[in-house]
DNA sequence: CGATTGGTTGACCGAGATCAATGGACGTGG
DNA sequence: CCACGTCCATTGATCTCGGTCAACCAATCG
């Protein structure tokens, strides 16, 4: 069964041209997947750097990546995952203010941040989709506040997973989780270990079946109500 | 002393055209204020409600003025604190995602979103200029996030002062805190509690010298040094 | 001046961190 | 193909920071 999950994720969905990031049908970034040019990276390989100048913008093709912020004693904070079809690094003025690494295997197309702006000037329905981007990461950085400020243990992993469940295509579905245990703590601003006492008590409530890289919703409604502090 | 810092704060820095969010001088943002119609509100009164229309966006003329999401159980975030020359509500698409409510009495300047939209899609240089305050909000939500999954009490508290030092102006001057204590928890993600707790720990220190509305930084080092956790 | 609101301080408790040990998956070399 | 080693996930025991509950105090306002 660990074996159907992951293959089912290697399978993935079809690449939706602009994913979780993007705007409705037709959007005038599609123009910009053009200028991409396709980079392989392995598990783990460090796409960009933290300080590093901004000069690309990436959109996830196959794969996933993660977004971190390193502090010097060592504490870790993951930003984001991207998933196939995901665009990232755009957000970004003069320097990257966080590194993005390659969780598994990827395929990535690059896009010069330089373009962007050029045919942002030139087009404005690009920039406007540029400004809802914004907007809408804006949105999703404050839910995400709100997350790490005031939700316990279990609402975080409950509201994880079930966002990681909408984005990985249909419901009832078997749903890839590519990155680690600590990955998946740094993000929430847990532990490994209270990720995996959060994730077993959910396995052992039946509201989730549960493997190493994957998992599958067993109960709609316990999961809902075990997220409790949705934003509204 | 208590008259003194307060009245410091009432006189207030000569409104910086557009401060914390704005761009460098000259910035195409001036262009929008000649648009602004001059509100006043009281203090604790509702300027834009979570959930409605998105409408307008303000310039904060005078006051102060804070963003709050408000969950059904009574858990309560406040995103930010606005002060003089800086914008909020620009970053809604359809619905306002936060309520914002004014922190003092205060005077906004009021911007029709529509307008905005317009103006930017005739100046690219306006289109840049929202681009770059998307940015720049978004590497604030990023660094707010690392706070709120990993910093100690302490070390929030001792940021958040330093944040407060650093825009109101020039340093070692007597700061405002126009928000009640309540109001900075809910930002921090504390209780009101652990921020009494902290600021009289940083006072019995001899690091910051403290009042109702106000403090002053005393030993710019010992602050330095409580916030440990800067994002490199 | 009393009343109401907001700030401060103390005592206690609990969710989650920390420390430690074990188990299972995967990859490498014999 | 199996033995071994490494890495990661899991589980348990204990500790601690910050939350909760409660009392008191100080400002502001009628």
């Amino acid at each position: 069964m660990s074996a159907s999950i992951h293959a089912s994720f290697n399978a993935s969905r079809p690449c939706p041209a602009f994913g979780a990031l993007s705007q409705p049908t037709g959007s005038p970034l599609q123009g910009l997947a053009a200028t991409a040019r396709r980079i392989h990276v392995e598990s783990g390989a460090e796409i960009v750097a933290q300080g590093g100048q901004a000069a690309y913008c990436f959109i996830v093709l196959s794969g996933c990546v993660r977004t971190v912020a390193l502090m010097e004693d060592g504490r870790r904070q993951v930003g984001a995952f991207y998933l196939p079809g995901d665009i990232f690094g755009w957000d970004f003025l003069g320097e990257y203010d966080m590194s993005a690494e390659a969780v598994i295997p990827s395929v990535l197309g690059r896009i010069s941040l330089r373009n962007v702006e050029q045919m942002a000037d030139q087009d404005p329905a690009l920039a406007r989709a540029f400004r809802r981007l914004a907007v809408e990461q804006l949105r999703q950085a404050r839910e995400h506040m709100v997350m790490l400020s005031r939700m316990t243990a279990l609402e975080r992993i409950a509201s994880f997973l079930a966002e990681m469940a909408s984005r990985s295509g249909r419901a009832g579905q078997a749903v890839s989780l590519p990155m680690g245990r600590a990955d998946i703590a740094d993000h929430l601003g847990l532990t490994v270990e209270t990720v995996c006492r959060s994730l077993g008590q959910l396995r052992r409530a039946g509201t989730i079946g549960l493997e190493r890289h994957g998992f599958r919703i067993l109960d709609r409604v316990a999961l809902a109500s075990a997220r409790e502090a949705s934003v509204h």
